[in-house]
DNA sequence: GATGAATGAGAATTCATTCAT
DNA sequence: AATGAATGAATTCTCATTCAT
């Protein structure tokens, strides 16, 4: 006699585990509310399943939490899509591209981690996860690779330093997603840059500060 | 005539209202521990005092705790001192000596505000105390305008962005600061950033990647 | 499969669920102490539970309470019995017996009144609960109807205003019950009425002060 | 070097005393208010005086409430002005009168009495300073005293009961003036009683119920 | 395994009263 | 006597977690 399925998933194709479905439904809340006022009856209930269930498949909320959170953060990532290759285009064209995508990566993810921040533990765990998994994630780390292919290919200055870019347009995401914050709950609104920001941050990196 | 004095405040030195002290207290705990946790006897305890006085003197924990950041993030700003003036020095060591600046100012006050995302609230009251203060708490606006003076002096390229550069290393800053903290609470260590590092941004900013 | 049952309810004779061992306790905690000091933290002791289970069954404390003073007045108005039927027996015997009956009702149910005077909002609660339940409970309606039946037999002036005796004599057992009140906690002893009063209030009702 | 005078009492004509200025604003609260929500900070800054002084003049809060409430009873009482003489006009005008007077008496002092339902002390504090006061405040002996003269000058039936009457008036009265209190704050209102209802209960006392 | 009521430790806030000045 | 800040117990309500069924 195998164990009961729970009411809520009974009939859903797919067959996802009641693991999964706690999952996924929590990390749908995380993305829409953030994780500030999450309670595990709000995640029980929009589950349709009974709040104890949960303990029977994570440790604590804590550990939900920061699963939704890890998945949250993979989501986005994967959702970017396809990164500019190297040698293709021109190179402002392509930190371009990659300056919106980051944005874009940053909008989806930051709210959520903001709503987290009250919950230490809970990011403990996520870094343990982050550590633990495949890492396309990593953004920064996405833009320093790309950059090192360019100047491999020479469209790049020998001098640039591909780790700093990276960590100042990493950086500016946050600059530029974090500000809207302090009107939470998170903006569904898409942190409304100006395509001139873009274009004047591209071109400071390309170009620098110095006068010629 | 007057009335009585809080047991915690006699016998100590400059004679400190209850007001000031509580604010006191609040602000370095929120400077220790983030305002994540902070509970209103936390900070009576600490202070020393009766749980309800706090409410003889704020409307409520999040006024307190909105004060408390604001001064917070005064002092650390007192505290990074004189910022260089534009056409002193060389521009090069300006910047690293306001990128320095910046990043120390970050360092102390990005965790207290990390924990306090989760209180919207807080975050209101904090920036209508920021809109009322006079301003040399913006970075952002402080960046730009030494490099807008720098342009004026024809020591920045006259194409210079001032904005989106100062949006860049307020950002860097960001980057540089937060990645620590998931290991909250709050390390005293002052982020520690490789002086290379400031190097490779400030030249990054400098001569951009373009090759030549 | 079922989830766990109150500690406090187990081997109770009768199976009632907490809910109506919650209402029954604050109902008798209403009558013999008034609504007026009441806690719920009171209501949870006496009922054996933990303190924050009121919340699983109520919205809050002002439910509680506005349905404990609703089963405390129906349960009041059970005990008092039949109520004479126009045409039996005499009318002043009859009179004599509904007066009685309202004395005993009034004197049940004024006090855990007198007490909830207090929470306007618990007593706009208790209204909304009455419009919903049948109404026997209206004593006033009762008093009128009686008298109209009669009225119809002719054992009662055609004259007569059934609506204003059933007035003065729902208010003279406010003003019956009432006086002891300020020796709160309202004294379980039936409010002693002398008979003689009784005699003198039916026979006022009969036959006027006009002299003859 | 004769004590302080309080702020708020210097340039006071007639020179209360701090005693009786803070007796006639808690009267006025208590009269507005009720004395349901009402604080000693409420009674003090409306008073214009510290929140401690209360304690010089009397023993407690409920001293301060149940003597505010005593003064407004007997206010409410003298304001109703000058009660019809036995012997004049028409029994029934006079009935008439006295029932219109007595409601508005009620009307006064009921709104007050019920918020402080909650505070059992207060009223048993009261109880004592009505024993003490001469009492042209108890309506019931008013009634009782009034339909006594007319009987002994053959106006009203010798065997009609005074004291049955008066408590049956004076109860009409709670009933009458009680029922919209649900509604608290005490309507300002004076309890809307259509004159015909006057007329019918003074009918009522006049010819009794009994067919003839 | 699933259920969901029970648990109980806190959280923020109020307010009568005291008391040094 | 007046002041009014300090005191601290008490209040309602929330919510992560447990556990008998």
């Amino acid at each position: 006699m195998s164990p009961r399925t729970a009411a809520a998933l009974r009939g859903q194709e797919g067959e996802p585990t009641l693991r999964e479905h706690l999952l996924a439904t929590a990390e749908r809340l995380v993305a829409e509310r953030g994780a500030a006022g999450l309670t595990v009856r709000d995640i029980a209930r929009e589950a349709g399943v009974a709040a104890g269930v949960l303990y029977n498949h994570f440790a604590d909320k804590e550990e939900l939490l920061a699963r939704a959170l890890h998945a949250h953060a993979a989501n986005a990532a994967r959702a970017v899509g396809e990164v500019p290759a190297a040698g293709t285009g021109t190179v402002e064209d392509n930190l371009r591209a990659l300056l919106r995508y980051a944005i874009a990566v940053h909008t989806a993810v930051l709210p959520a981690f903001a709503g987290a921040a009250a919950h230490p533990r809970v990011l403990e765990r996520f870094t343990e996860l982050l550590r633990g998994s495949a890492g396309g994630a990593d953004l920064r780390a996405v833009l320093a690779d790309y950059l090192r292919s360019e100047q491999r290919l020479g469209r790049v200055a020998a001098g640039a330093r591909p780790e700093a870019v990276a960590t100042m347009l990493v950086g500016t995401c946050h600059e530029l997603v974090l500000p809207p914050l302090p009107t939470v709950p998170p903006t569904a609104a898409p942190a409304d840059v100006p395509p001139e920001l873009i274009d004047d941050l591209v071109a400071t990196v390309i170009d620098g500060v110095r006068p010629r």
